[in-house]
Formats: structure tokens, C-alpha cells, sequence
DNA sequence: TTGCCGATGTTATGTTATTACGATACACCC
DNA sequence: GGGTGTATCGTAATAACATAACATCGGCAA
């Protein structure tokens, strides 16, 4: 390191590593979903070497709440509310399949009816996995893209 | 073939070939979600030897909604409702982690949000994955299943 | 110092999914 | 019959994703 006025004060931030920080950075580069070997190709730069590093650096980071995994993609992204803290909600994921850029948000209400549904069955809810496709405004053609008319 | 009285009745059902039909029977026998080498696995007495063998009879089982893909679990499940035609909704799915039996099902509700959201994103949504985790009825210890209270 | 612990580095291996190519079977038309 | 098109099938090879096993390093408390 170079200099040394790293970040020490408020604790809260859980101190990443520089593995951690690497790939944490990497996501936030990237504007779409990455996989762990894209991750690890952009980060042999870095001189991380094998996927286990990253797997390691990504299970860090997603149990931090500061990256998600895609199931539908076998790929991860940076979390978009990075500090927020409220990541106990249900969380879904709507993925363009045209540019492949992914937008978080969570709707309560959907939780609320998940929640009612595991109680009614019985069914000791403790993760979800909420994934959309379908393609984005930008991508969704000459509907009404907000600034952007295609032609007259 | 040794007989040749095969079904070309009613051609509502798909007419599935061998292999398919072998995947699908698999499928309904377990009473958990299969991996294609799973069910590879089961089938190799068949005759059915190499992974695309089964992953072309899953495409089409599940392009006839037959069959489910569980992105969560890099795994396959037989359609709940085989026959009822109406897989045109959004189905969610619980996956229970102790017993890894599966409980598929429909809520109009939390689709219609989905598409709420959707709409108000300009988002064009296509498909969507629902994946609950947490343990089933069975599973989550003596609770008070329908018919069995603990004690007074 | 010693012992422990968490993070790391490295190699090897396991699991899931696809590409590429050729053969076969059947319907349709000439 | 001979040709063409389409769908399925079989096989081998390989790509993509993920984990196991084990040795090592560095901090830190007893």
C-alpha cells in the first residue's frame, strides 16, 4: 500500500480485505451481472489466480449484503442500496434479457404475500429467490424512451 | 419396437418420444427435484447415456410445461398440475431444505404485482422465477401438524 | 514463545451445461 | 422410386460453474 489512511473509524463497514475489495470494486465496474470467471479473468490483473478466491471474496460480500447472487444466471451483482443496511426484505431482481443490466427493488407487498402463503402452509420461510426477465425500458424499443424519440 | 399399437390419438397431448417420456416418468417418481445427471443417472439402464439425451428431453418437457426448472437448485421437477393447461400464470415455488420435497403454486396477487411493477418501470416482463426456501410442515419439528397436537 | 484462528494460495477434482457433427426416421412432394 | 425438409437421436468433446483438500501465512491472546 502506498499510503495508510485507510478507512479505520466507524466499524460498521465489516473492514473488506483486499480479495474482498477487488471483486467488490470489479462489481461495481461492471454495469451487467457478472459470473465468478468473468470476475476472476478481470481480476488476474490483481493476481488472483484460481475461483476459489473469488468464491470466497463473493460468499464475504454476499453474506455482508454488499453483492447478490443471480440464480436464473449463475452470476453476481453489487448490491444497489450499498450501506442502506435494510437488506432484511425480500429482495427481487429484474434482469433485462436484451443488455443485461439488472434493477433491485423489493416490494413489500409481495413479501407480505409470500409470508402469507408459507403461514398458511406451514412452511418455515427463510430465503427468497425473486428473478424477472424481460427487457428494460431502454431496451423495449421505440415505446416512449424518456428523451430519446427514434425518429419522426 | 416389439408392438405397434403406439398412441397417435388425440394430439392435445404432445406425443412424447421415448426419451422424454423416460425423463418425465423419472421426474414423477422421485419426490424431489432431479439434476439432468440424476436423472441420467437413473435412466443410464434405459439405454440413455450422454447429458444432451436428457437435457434436449427436459427442453421439451419443458416447453410443454411439464416440467420445471428450479434455478435455485440446478434442478427439475415434474408440473404440479400436469394436463390443467393453464401454466400461463407466474408459478412460485417452495423448496423445502431439510426434505427437499417441492410445493408449487400460483398466487395471482403477487403476479399481479410483478406485473405492477413492471409497468410502472416500462419493464417488458417475460418470465419470472419464485423460489422459497425454509422447511416444509414436516420438517419444521413438531409445530402442529393438522391432526397431532404436541400436548396440553 | 506458543498456540490458535481466520484468511490465503494452490492443485486437483466434481458438477452442470453446451457445441459440433453425423446418422436415422419419417412425412411430403415430384 | 428418388429427392427434400424437418425432427429426433447418438456420441464425443469441451465449456462453464463450483468445491474439496491441504499447506501456509500473519495477527493476536494466553
Amino acid at each position: 500500500m502506498a499510503h495508510s489512511h485507510e478507512h479505520h473509524h466507524h466499524a460498521l463497514r465489516p473492514e473488506l480485505t483486499r480479495n474482498q475489495a477487488l471483486v467488490l470494486a470489479a462489481l461495481n465496474e461492471a454495469d451487467s451481472p457478472l459470473s465468478a470467471y468473468d470476475l476472476l479473468n478481470r481480476l488476474k490483473a490483481e493476481g488472483l489466480k484460481a475461483p476459489l478466491q473469488i468464491y470466497r471474496a463473493l460468499d464475504k460480500l454476499m453474506a455482508d449484503g454488499l453483492a447478490h447472487r443471480l440464480e436464473s444466471l449463475n452470476a453476481f451483482v453489487c448490491c444497489a442500496k450499498q450501506g442502506h443496511e435494510d437488506s432484511s426484505g425480500t429482495i427481487a431482481f429484474a434482469i433485462c434479457t436484451d443488455c443485461g443490466r439488472v434493477d433491485e427493488f423489493a416490494d413489500p407487498q409481495i413479501r407480505s404475500r409470500l409470508e402469507a402463503w408459507a403461514e398458511s402452509h406451514d412452511f418455515a420461510l427463510k430465503q427468497a429467490t425473486l428473478e424477472l426477465r424481460g427487457l428494460c425500458a431502454r431496451c423495449r424499443g421505440p415505446k416512449a424512451p424518456p428523451a430519446a424519440p427514434t425518429a419522426p
